[in-house]
DNA sequence: CATGAAACACACTCCCG
DNA sequence: CGGGAGTGTGTTTCATG
Protein backbone atom coordinates (compact mmCIF):
# COMPACT_ATOMS: atom_id res chain seq x y z
CA UNK A 1 0.00 0.00 0.00
CA UNK A 2 1.94 3.09 -1.45
CA UNK A 3 -0.06 5.64 -1.46
CA UNK A 4 2.58 8.83 -0.58
CA UNK A 5 3.90 10.86 -3.28
CA UNK A 6 4.11 9.36 -6.56
CA UNK A 7 5.68 12.05 -7.79
CA UNK A 8 3.61 13.82 -9.47
CA UNK A 9 4.64 16.47 -12.00
CA UNK A 10 2.65 19.93 -13.00
CA UNK A 11 0.71 18.61 -15.61
CA UNK A 12 -0.44 16.06 -13.99
CA UNK A 13 -2.14 18.54 -11.22
CA UNK A 14 -3.21 20.41 -13.64
CA UNK A 15 -5.48 17.51 -14.71
CA UNK A 16 -6.61 16.46 -11.59
CA UNK A 17 -7.31 20.11 -10.69
CA UNK A 18 -9.98 19.76 -12.82
CA UNK A 19 -11.04 16.74 -13.25
CA UNK A 20 -11.59 16.29 -9.24
CA UNK A 21 -14.20 18.80 -9.17
CA UNK A 22 -15.92 17.16 -12.17
CA UNK A 23 -15.21 13.45 -13.51
CA UNK A 24 -17.79 14.10 -16.34
CA UNK A 25 -15.65 16.63 -17.91
CA UNK A 26 -14.35 15.05 -21.33
CA UNK A 27 -10.52 14.36 -21.60
CA UNK A 28 -10.73 15.89 -24.29
CA UNK A 29 -11.43 19.49 -22.91
CA UNK A 30 -9.34 19.07 -20.51
CA UNK A 31 -6.67 18.24 -22.72
CA UNK A 32 -6.89 21.11 -24.88
CA UNK A 33 -6.74 23.47 -21.30
CA UNK A 34 -3.19 21.75 -20.10
CA UNK A 35 -2.09 21.64 -23.93
CA UNK A 36 -2.04 17.59 -24.34
CA UNK A 37 -3.86 14.94 -26.40
CA UNK A 38 -6.96 13.21 -25.14
CA UNK A 39 -4.73 10.18 -25.00
CA UNK A 40 -2.08 11.45 -22.72
CA UNK A 41 -5.02 13.15 -20.46
CA UNK A 42 -6.47 9.54 -19.99
CA UNK A 43 -3.25 7.54 -19.91
CA UNK A 44 -2.33 9.89 -16.98
CA UNK A 45 -5.89 9.63 -15.23
CA UNK A 46 -5.24 5.78 -15.39
CA UNK A 47 -2.04 5.72 -13.85
CA UNK A 48 -3.22 8.03 -11.24
CA UNK A 49 -5.99 5.93 -10.53
CA UNK A 50 -3.46 2.68 -10.04
CA UNK A 51 -0.86 4.51 -8.29
CA UNK A 52 -3.95 5.52 -5.64
CA UNK A 53 -3.72 9.43 -6.07
CA UNK A 54 -7.41 9.42 -7.36
CA UNK A 55 -8.98 6.54 -4.59
CA UNK A 56 -11.75 6.74 -6.90
CA UNK A 57 -15.07 8.55 -8.62
CA UNK A 58 -17.84 9.32 -6.73
CA UNK A 59 -21.71 11.12 -6.87
CA UNK A 60 -22.18 13.69 -4.42
CA UNK A 61 -25.35 13.33 -3.42
CA UNK A 62 -27.56 16.20 -1.66
CA UNK A 63 -28.35 14.44 1.90
CA UNK A 64 -32.09 16.17 2.13
CA UNK A 65 -32.91 14.65 -1.37
CA UNK A 66 -32.24 11.21 -0.04
CA UNK A 67 -34.02 11.82 2.93
CA UNK A 68 -30.98 12.41 5.59
CA UNK A 69 -31.71 15.79 6.24
CA UNK A 70 -29.59 15.79 9.72
CA UNK A 71 -25.85 15.98 9.87
CA UNK A 72 -24.49 15.92 13.38
CA UNK A 73 -20.55 16.49 14.45
CA UNK A 74 -19.78 13.83 17.41
CA UNK A 75 -17.11 13.94 19.70
CA UNK A 76 -16.37 11.14 21.17
CA UNK A 77 -13.91 10.10 24.06
CA UNK A 78 -12.82 6.77 24.77
CA UNK A 79 -12.41 5.00 28.15
CA UNK A 80 -9.52 2.38 27.18
CA UNK A 81 -7.20 3.54 24.37
CA UNK A 82 -5.07 0.62 23.93
CA UNK A 83 -4.14 -0.15 19.94
CA UNK A 84 -6.75 -3.40 20.10
CA UNK A 85 -9.67 -1.10 21.60
CA UNK A 86 -9.23 1.42 19.02
CA UNK A 87 -8.95 -0.63 16.47
CA UNK A 88 -12.44 -2.16 17.15
CA UNK A 89 -13.73 1.33 17.62
CA UNK A 90 -12.54 1.63 13.86
CA UNK A 91 -13.91 -0.91 12.60
CA UNK A 92 -17.33 -0.23 14.32
CA UNK A 93 -17.66 3.14 12.88
CA UNK A 94 -16.61 1.66 9.37
CA UNK A 95 -19.61 -0.98 9.25
CA UNK A 96 -22.10 1.40 10.51
CA UNK A 97 -23.57 3.48 7.38
CA UNK A 98 -24.87 6.78 9.18
CA UNK A 99 -21.11 7.38 9.91
CA UNK A 100 -19.78 9.20 6.53
CA UNK A 101 -16.42 9.88 7.94
CA UNK A 102 -14.74 9.45 10.84
CA UNK A 103 -11.15 10.98 12.34
CA UNK A 104 -8.74 9.37 15.23
CA UNK A 105 -7.91 12.53 16.42
CA UNK A 106 -5.17 14.70 19.31
CA UNK A 107 -7.08 16.35 21.78
CA UNK A 108 -9.78 16.23 24.06
CA UNK A 109 -11.93 13.72 21.83
CA UNK A 110 -10.32 10.69 20.61
CA UNK A 111 -12.41 10.68 17.78
CA UNK A 112 -14.62 12.95 15.35
CA UNK A 113 -17.69 11.53 13.82
CA UNK A 114 -20.12 13.09 10.67
CA UNK A 115 -23.21 11.60 11.34
CA UNK A 116 -26.19 11.38 8.74
CA UNK A 117 -29.35 10.41 9.79
CA UNK A 118 -33.38 10.90 9.03
CA UNK A 119 -34.13 12.05 12.28
CA UNK A 120 -33.39 12.93 15.47
CA UNK A 121 -35.03 9.61 16.46
CA UNK A 122 -32.86 7.88 13.91
CA UNK A 123 -29.80 10.13 15.84
CA UNK A 124 -30.85 8.83 19.25
CA UNK A 125 -31.25 4.90 18.12
CA UNK A 126 -27.66 5.29 16.47
CA UNK A 127 -26.02 6.42 19.73
CA UNK A 128 -27.79 3.96 21.47
CA UNK A 129 -26.84 1.29 19.05
CA UNK A 130 -23.17 2.64 18.30
CA UNK A 131 -22.02 4.65 21.56
CA UNK A 132 -24.52 4.34 24.39
CA UNK A 133 -24.23 0.49 24.65
CA UNK A 134 -20.44 0.47 24.10
CA UNK A 135 -19.11 -0.02 27.27
CA UNK A 136 -15.35 1.81 26.13
CA UNK A 137 -17.47 4.96 25.04
CA UNK A 138 -16.23 7.06 27.96
CA UNK A 139 -18.93 10.02 26.38
CA UNK A 140 -19.55 12.05 23.47
CA UNK A 141 -20.80 15.06 23.00
CA UNK A 142 -22.98 15.95 19.98
CA UNK A 143 -23.54 18.96 17.68
CA UNK A 144 -25.88 19.49 15.24
CA UNK A 145 -25.12 20.68 11.77
CA UNK A 146 -27.43 24.51 11.21
CA UNK A 147 -25.99 24.41 8.08
CA UNK A 148 -23.54 22.57 5.70
CA UNK A 149 -21.70 25.75 4.24
CA UNK A 150 -19.06 23.32 2.93
CA UNK A 151 -19.08 20.00 1.82
CA UNK A 152 -17.33 17.87 -0.75
CA UNK A 153 -13.57 15.82 -1.10
CA UNK A 154 -12.24 18.27 -3.00
CA UNK A 155 -8.53 19.45 -2.48
CA UNK A 156 -6.67 21.90 -2.63
CA UNK A 157 -3.92 21.43 -4.81
CA UNK A 158 -0.56 23.60 -4.52
CA UNK A 159 -0.28 26.24 -7.33
CA UNK A 160 2.90 25.83 -7.95
CA UNK A 161 4.72 22.46 -7.41
CA UNK A 162 8.47 21.81 -7.72
CA UNK A 163 10.11 22.58 -11.06
CA UNK B 1 -33.82 25.83 -4.98
CA UNK B 2 -35.78 22.50 -4.87
CA UNK B 3 -32.91 20.47 -3.05
CA UNK B 4 -35.53 18.58 -1.45
CA UNK B 5 -37.13 15.32 -1.62
CA UNK B 6 -37.42 14.28 -5.07
CA UNK B 7 -39.77 11.52 -5.01
CA UNK B 8 -37.71 8.39 -5.70
CA UNK B 9 -38.80 5.16 -6.26
CA UNK B 10 -37.13 2.03 -4.87
CA UNK B 11 -35.08 1.94 -8.67
CA UNK B 12 -33.97 5.06 -8.11
CA UNK B 13 -32.45 4.38 -4.72
CA UNK B 14 -31.08 1.18 -6.04
CA UNK B 15 -29.41 3.12 -8.98
CA UNK B 16 -27.59 5.83 -6.64
CA UNK B 17 -26.23 3.36 -4.06
CA UNK B 18 -24.30 1.53 -6.89
CA UNK B 19 -23.42 5.05 -8.73
CA UNK B 20 -22.55 7.13 -6.22
CA UNK B 21 -19.55 4.53 -5.26
CA UNK B 22 -18.44 4.12 -8.68
CA UNK B 23 -19.54 6.61 -11.36
CA UNK B 24 -17.46 5.03 -13.95
CA UNK B 25 -19.96 1.83 -13.85
CA UNK B 26 -21.27 1.68 -16.90
CA UNK B 27 -24.87 2.26 -16.86
CA UNK B 28 -25.10 -1.29 -18.85
CA UNK B 29 -24.14 -3.07 -15.33
CA UNK B 30 -25.98 -1.37 -13.36
CA UNK B 31 -28.74 -1.80 -15.39
CA UNK B 32 -28.51 -5.66 -14.92
CA UNK B 33 -28.56 -5.04 -11.40
CA UNK B 34 -31.59 -2.87 -11.40
CA UNK B 35 -33.05 -4.80 -14.05
CA UNK B 36 -33.78 -2.02 -16.25
CA UNK B 37 -32.24 -1.28 -19.36
CA UNK B 38 -28.73 1.05 -20.26
CA UNK B 39 -31.43 3.70 -21.41
CA UNK B 40 -33.26 4.04 -18.44
CA UNK B 41 -30.88 3.65 -16.22
CA UNK B 42 -29.49 7.13 -17.68
CA UNK B 43 -32.83 8.75 -17.78
CA UNK B 44 -32.48 8.44 -14.75
CA UNK B 45 -29.19 9.62 -14.19
CA UNK B 46 -29.98 12.32 -16.01
CA UNK B 47 -32.92 13.17 -14.12
CA UNK B 48 -31.40 13.11 -10.53
CA UNK B 49 -28.92 15.45 -11.65
CA UNK B 50 -31.08 17.93 -12.84
CA UNK B 51 -33.46 17.67 -9.61
CA UNK B 52 -29.97 18.06 -7.49
CA UNK B 53 -29.78 14.70 -5.84
CA UNK B 54 -26.87 14.17 -7.62
CA UNK B 55 -24.75 17.22 -6.88
CA UNK B 56 -22.17 16.60 -8.79
CA UNK B 57 -19.50 13.62 -9.69
CA UNK B 58 -16.08 14.36 -8.14
CA UNK B 59 -13.00 12.16 -8.12
CA UNK B 60 -11.28 11.74 -4.93
CA UNK B 61 -7.88 12.29 -3.99
CA UNK B 62 -5.59 10.80 -1.80
CA UNK B 63 -4.60 13.89 0.75
CA UNK B 64 -1.26 12.41 1.20
CA UNK B 65 -0.16 11.67 -2.52
CA UNK B 66 -1.36 14.76 -3.37
CA UNK B 67 0.96 16.82 -0.92
CA UNK B 68 -1.72 17.36 1.62
CA UNK B 69 -0.62 14.74 4.62
CA UNK B 70 -2.04 16.62 7.71
CA UNK B 71 -6.09 16.81 8.44
CA UNK B 72 -7.23 18.91 11.15
CA UNK B 73 -10.78 19.01 12.32
CA UNK B 74 -11.32 22.88 14.06
CA UNK B 75 -13.80 24.02 16.40
CA UNK B 76 -15.03 27.61 15.74
CA UNK B 77 -16.03 30.07 18.46
CA UNK B 78 -17.17 33.11 17.25
CA UNK B 79 -18.07 36.92 19.73
CA UNK B 80 -20.65 38.09 17.78
CA UNK B 81 -23.88 35.75 16.05
CA UNK B 82 -25.39 38.04 14.14
CA UNK B 83 -26.88 36.90 11.15
CA UNK B 84 -24.70 39.55 9.17
CA UNK B 85 -21.69 37.82 10.68
CA UNK B 86 -22.51 34.72 10.74
CA UNK B 87 -22.99 35.24 6.64
CA UNK B 88 -19.19 36.82 6.36
CA UNK B 89 -17.33 33.89 8.13
CA UNK B 90 -18.85 31.64 6.05
CA UNK B 91 -18.42 32.77 2.79
CA UNK B 92 -14.98 33.14 4.58
CA UNK B 93 -14.30 29.77 4.99
CA UNK B 94 -15.79 28.91 1.31
CA UNK B 95 -13.18 31.00 -0.03
CA UNK B 96 -10.35 29.33 1.84
CA UNK B 97 -8.83 25.96 -0.14
CA UNK B 98 -7.67 24.49 2.94
CA UNK B 99 -11.22 24.46 4.28
CA UNK B 100 -12.26 21.24 2.28
CA UNK B 101 -15.58 21.07 4.72
CA UNK B 102 -17.17 23.49 6.81
CA UNK B 103 -20.36 23.06 9.03
CA UNK B 104 -22.34 25.67 10.97
CA UNK B 105 -23.66 24.17 14.79
CA UNK B 106 -25.37 23.56 17.28
CA UNK B 107 -22.98 23.38 20.93
CA UNK B 108 -19.93 25.23 22.18
CA UNK B 109 -18.53 25.96 19.05
CA UNK B 110 -20.46 27.52 16.39
CA UNK B 111 -18.21 25.88 13.33
CA UNK B 112 -16.79 23.08 12.93
CA UNK B 113 -13.71 23.00 9.78
CA UNK B 114 -12.22 20.31 8.38
CA UNK B 115 -8.92 21.67 7.23
CA UNK B 116 -6.34 20.09 4.91
CA UNK B 117 -2.53 21.39 4.51
CA UNK B 118 0.74 20.55 3.97
CA UNK B 119 2.63 21.06 7.18
CA UNK B 120 2.12 21.76 10.70
CA UNK B 121 3.53 25.46 9.14
CA UNK B 122 0.98 25.71 6.57
CA UNK B 123 -1.51 25.24 9.26
CA UNK B 124 -0.15 27.44 11.35
CA UNK B 125 -0.09 30.01 8.86
CA UNK B 126 -3.75 28.99 8.20
CA UNK B 127 -4.70 29.96 11.66
CA UNK B 128 -3.12 33.30 11.64
CA UNK B 129 -4.69 34.41 8.29
CA UNK B 130 -8.23 33.02 8.56
CA UNK B 131 -8.64 33.12 12.26
CA UNK B 132 -6.39 34.55 14.34
CA UNK B 133 -6.52 37.83 12.27
CA UNK B 134 -10.30 37.72 12.53
CA UNK B 135 -11.25 39.93 14.96
CA UNK B 136 -14.64 38.12 15.17
CA UNK B 137 -13.05 34.51 16.29
CA UNK B 138 -13.54 34.23 20.15
CA UNK B 139 -11.15 31.05 20.26
CA UNK B 140 -10.89 27.77 18.32
CA UNK B 141 -9.81 24.23 19.08
CA UNK B 142 -7.64 22.11 17.03
CA UNK B 143 -7.78 18.53 16.66
CA UNK B 144 -4.78 16.90 14.35
CA UNK B 145 -6.13 13.62 12.86
CA UNK B 146 -3.69 10.57 13.19
CA UNK B 147 -5.75 8.77 11.35
CA UNK B 148 -8.51 9.46 8.42
CA UNK B 149 -10.43 6.16 9.52
CA UNK B 150 -13.50 6.82 7.09
CA UNK B 151 -13.68 9.67 4.75
CA UNK B 152 -15.92 10.11 1.27
CA UNK B 153 -19.01 11.90 0.40
CA UNK B 154 -20.75 8.29 0.37
CA UNK B 155 -24.75 8.45 1.91
CA UNK B 156 -25.99 6.09 3.59
CA UNK B 157 -29.55 5.26 1.44
CA UNK B 158 -32.54 3.59 2.97
CA UNK B 159 -32.21 -0.46 2.70
CA UNK B 160 -36.14 -0.82 2.21
CA UNK B 161 -37.86 1.82 1.31
CA UNK B 162 -41.58 2.17 0.48
CA UNK B 163 -43.24 -0.76 -1.25
C1' DC C 1 9.79 6.84 -22.05
C1' DA C 2 5.89 9.82 -23.13
C1' DT C 3 3.57 11.63 -26.82
C1' DG C 4 0.18 12.24 -30.86
C1' DA C 5 -2.67 10.31 -34.58
C1' DA C 6 -5.70 6.96 -36.08
C1' DA C 7 -8.38 2.63 -35.59
C1' DC C 8 -11.11 0.45 -32.58
C1' DA C 9 -14.48 -0.65 -28.97
C1' DC C 10 -17.57 0.90 -25.88
C1' DA C 11 -20.92 3.92 -23.58
C1' DC C 12 -24.25 7.51 -23.98
C1' DT C 13 -28.20 9.99 -26.59
C1' DC C 14 -32.17 10.28 -29.16
C1' DC C 15 -36.17 8.72 -31.49
C1' DC C 16 -39.61 5.48 -32.19
C1' DG C 17 -42.65 1.58 -31.08
C1' DC D 1 -39.79 1.59 -20.63
C1' DG D 2 -37.15 -1.19 -24.29
C1' DG D 3 -34.61 -1.39 -28.49
C1' DG D 4 -32.20 0.25 -32.16
C1' DA D 5 -29.41 3.77 -35.07
C1' DG D 6 -26.32 7.60 -34.55
C1' DT D 7 -22.90 10.22 -31.92
C1' DG D 8 -19.46 10.97 -28.83
C1' DT D 9 -16.11 9.36 -25.63
C1' DG D 10 -12.61 6.22 -23.82
C1' DT D 11 -9.14 2.63 -25.21
C1' DT D 12 -5.60 0.53 -27.79
C1' DT D 13 -2.11 0.37 -31.19
C1' DC D 14 1.63 2.14 -33.52
C1' DA D 15 5.09 5.25 -35.26
C1' DT D 16 7.84 9.22 -33.79
C1' DG D 17 11.18 12.20 -31.26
Amino acid sequence: MHKDDANLDELDLRILERYQHDTLLPARTIGEEVGLSTAAVQRRLKRLREVGVIRREVAELAPKAVGLPITCVVAVDLDQERTADLERFKQRMQGLPEVQQCYYVTGQADFILIVLVASMEAYDAFTQRALLTDANVRSFTTSVALERVKTGVAVALPPAPPR
